[in-house]
RNA sequence: CGGGGUGUGGCGCAGAUGGCAGCGCGCCGCGUUUGGGACGCGGAGGCCAGCGGUUCAAGUCCGCUCACCCCGACCA
């Protein structure tokens, strides 16, 4: 490609709404434009990088078996009311109607659309397993979309399915996508640690995050350092500080005024916060079936700890929870900020699991300005839900081995999902057994998001001058730089003395040979400074630089320098071909070097 | 959805107290220049986000709306 020709501008000051660095430079060395909130056009540029990436997932997921399909972007939403998630999501599905009236949906992902080919498809025992997958445009309006590429409601995925015949199948291929996915990542040049995850609207069973670690990452995880325990924070378990074991006390009334935070209360009272209750009003919207209902809940975790919301969801089976607002509270008898279990009606009383173990705590005595000491589960109150409701924070101890744990954030860049029968079974998707049983078909789901991961890699590669793209995902292979515009030698019908190494001539001879030898090169052919040339060659950031000019051939060649490092050297102009080659096989020998086994965590 | 911020040419910005819409980069033409974002001369390009008000006069004051960004809530 001639950078006299190439659709795209490079930019001196990235736009002023840009804050992470990937998103400044993709916009910046012309990669990407921005058409509205989290919905980019991609560059021809940014259309290279994609395509490389997609295809280092065909490989991947081909190599697993995988079946490369391409599924509809509008869907009927007959086939979502099937499943009941076209209830189940709010408005972060887009929906519109078609000529006629008709509910339509615009694809978040593609659980329905291969439930329905399952169920028009297989039949038979003897189909199974199967695995499709295809690379195609989602749309989830999220209500924040941010941080340029990382996180929009417009997106390209791959996604996989898996069809089983039972359990075993699914474990089966749910851990071949857990290790094609490390190889997917490690052969873009990105590292990624797999977490535990909440199942979210998903459902199933099991979920891993595959997390690209970065500060601008929007997820948070914990991580110990000890024995490998990683996990999102939505779902992280974590030791609860056993409390003092102490004989239960007479419960006793005193007076705190002015006491409405945890805080505020146990300074007060001269206590640890541990030895507190904290009572947190929610109001619950429960599923049931296709309907859902408002239902008050009171949840209570110790003081020196808060509420998880994500846990509460899964404890609740809600499909959404708020904060109550104070008239809500009232209503039901209790008295915000000093809220007591005892003597609630119409609520439903939740309690971390630390609870029942923490003797004699302080909560409130539902009385303006008064609390209960000595305040004991079972003896004083009972709850209709004891489970673990608390959030895991930096310290918190490792469930497995007590260690203090670390906080981390990441970019969710993959996600593997065990959804079992929770589709196949609402939709039908049944296959005869060897005995002659209809049986739903067993399902997982796959994802990673193209664009993202994109970023994820320009985030991570990158210096202050621009992007540092590895050579599997690069645009280009070679940056070919030619320092002066004008053919310098004279007309020859003059018999005027003719340099035969004029470099424009040199350049346009081996635009040529690389483009005959099959190695993706960007040609900038603009008449142009040099000081622009090379500051757009870092800013665009493919790997291998070439510079011909008077200079590089007077030294004997042309200059070469590669992107992440300082070094240039000059290559006889005979040699550059095969020297480049061999370049670019060493930049992929040490990627592949990356991709290495990764042990299945459950 | 709550809180905060910003909307003036493609990008970055300036435009006290209302009075002819500007600067740098980029873009077009000519010339000089050519190893780390050159210089000279001459150009093109803006319903000042939109709507409504106040005023002789609004980019500027008032009201409403919209868009975009950030934090939080939310999120396969």
């Amino acid at each position: 490609m001639r950078m006299s020709q190439l659709f795209s501008q490079t930019l001196r000051e990235a736009p002023a709404d840009a804050e992470v660095e990937s998103h400044k430079l993709l916009v910046r060395a012309g990669y990407i434009q921005q058409l509205a909130a989290g919905i980019f056009t991609y560059l021809p540029l940014a259309k290279r990088v994609l395509t490389k990436i997609e295809n280092i997932m065909r490989q991947e997921i081909d190599a697993i078996g995988g079946q490369e399909i391409t599924m509809p972007v509008v869907h009927p939403a007959e086939i979502w009311k099937e499943t009941e998630r076209w209830y189940q999501i709010g408005s972060e599905m887009g929906r519109f109607y078609d000529k006629s009236g008709r509910d339509m949906v615009l694809a978040m992902t593609h659980e329905e659309v291969v439930a329905d080919l399952v169920r028009r498809t297989i039949h038979s025992y003897r189909q199974l397993p199967a695995l499709l997958y295809h690379i195609q445009t989602k749309w989830r309006d999220d209500p924040r979309p941010r941080a340029g590429l990382i996180r929009v409601r417009e997106f390209t995925m791959k996604d996989s399915y898996s069809l089983d015949m039972d359990q075993e199948g699914l474990d089966q291929q749910y851990r071949a996508h857990y290790q094609a996915y490390y190889n997917i990542f490690h052969r873009c040049g990105l590292q990624v640690k797999a977490f535990k995850s909440d199942v979210g609207m998903m459902g199933g069973s099991m979920a891993h995050e595959f997390m690209y670690l970065t500060p601008i990452g929007e997820d948070t995880l914990l991580v110990c350092d000890n024995c490998g325990y990683a996990a999102n924070r939505q779902i992280a378990r974590f030791k609860k500080d056993p409390a003092a074991v102490e004989e239960p006390l007479p419960i006793e009334k005193v007076a705190t005024p002015d006491t409405k935070t945890i805080e505020d209360l146990a300074e007060y009272l001269g206590i640890p916060k541990s030895k507190t209750a904290k009572a947190i009003f929610i109001i619950a919207s429960i599923i049931q079936g296709v309907e859902s209902y408002d239902r008050l809940v009171f949840a209570i975790v110790r003081g020196d700890m808060d509420l998880n919301e994500t846990k509460l969801t899964n404890v609740l089976k809600a499909k959404e929870l708020r904060p109550a607002l104070e008239d809500e509270i009232i209503s039901v008898g209790a008295v915000p900020g000093y809220a007591s279990p005892k003597g609630l009606k119409d609520v439903l009383v939740v309690v971390d699991d630390a609870i029942p173990e923490s003797p004699n705590l302080v909560a409130g005595a539902n009385e303006e300005g008064f609390h209960y000491l000595n305040v004991n589960y079972d003896r004083d109150y009972k709850a209709e839900i004891v489970a673990d409701i608390a959030v895991a924070e930096e310290g918190s101890l490792c469930p497995e081995c007590g260690n203090p744990m670390g906080l981390q954030r990441g970019v969710e860049v993959g996600n593997i999902f065990k959804l079992g029968s929770r589709y196949s079974e609402a939709m039908g998707a049944n296959f005869l057994d060897q005995e002659d049983q209809a049986k739903p078909v067993i399902m997982g789901s796959y994802g990673i998001g193209s664009g993202r991961l994109m970023a994820s890699v320009a985030e991570e590669h990158h210096d202050e001058y621009g992007l540092i793209w590895p050579i599997s995902v690069a645009p280009y292979a070679v940056h070919l730089i030619i320092l002066q515009k004008k053919v310098k030698h004279q007309d020859q019908n003059k018999g005027e003395e003719v340099d035969d190494n004029d470099p424009l001539d040199v350049a346009e001879g081996l635009y040529e040979q690389f483009q005959s030898a099959g190695i993706e090169i960007l040609f900038d052919d603009r008449d142009q400074r040099p000081g622009v040339k090379f500051n757009d060659a870092d800013l665009i950031g493919i790997p291998i630089r070439l510079t011909i000019s008077d200079r590089s051939l007077q030294a004997g060649g042309i200059e070469a320098k590669q992107r992440d490092q300082k070094e240039k050297t000059i290559i006889p102009i005979d040699k550059i071909v095969s020297h480049v080659e061999a370049t670019i096989a060493e930049l992929h020998a040490n990627i592949d070097q990356e991709v290495v086994t990764i042990p299945f965590e459950e």
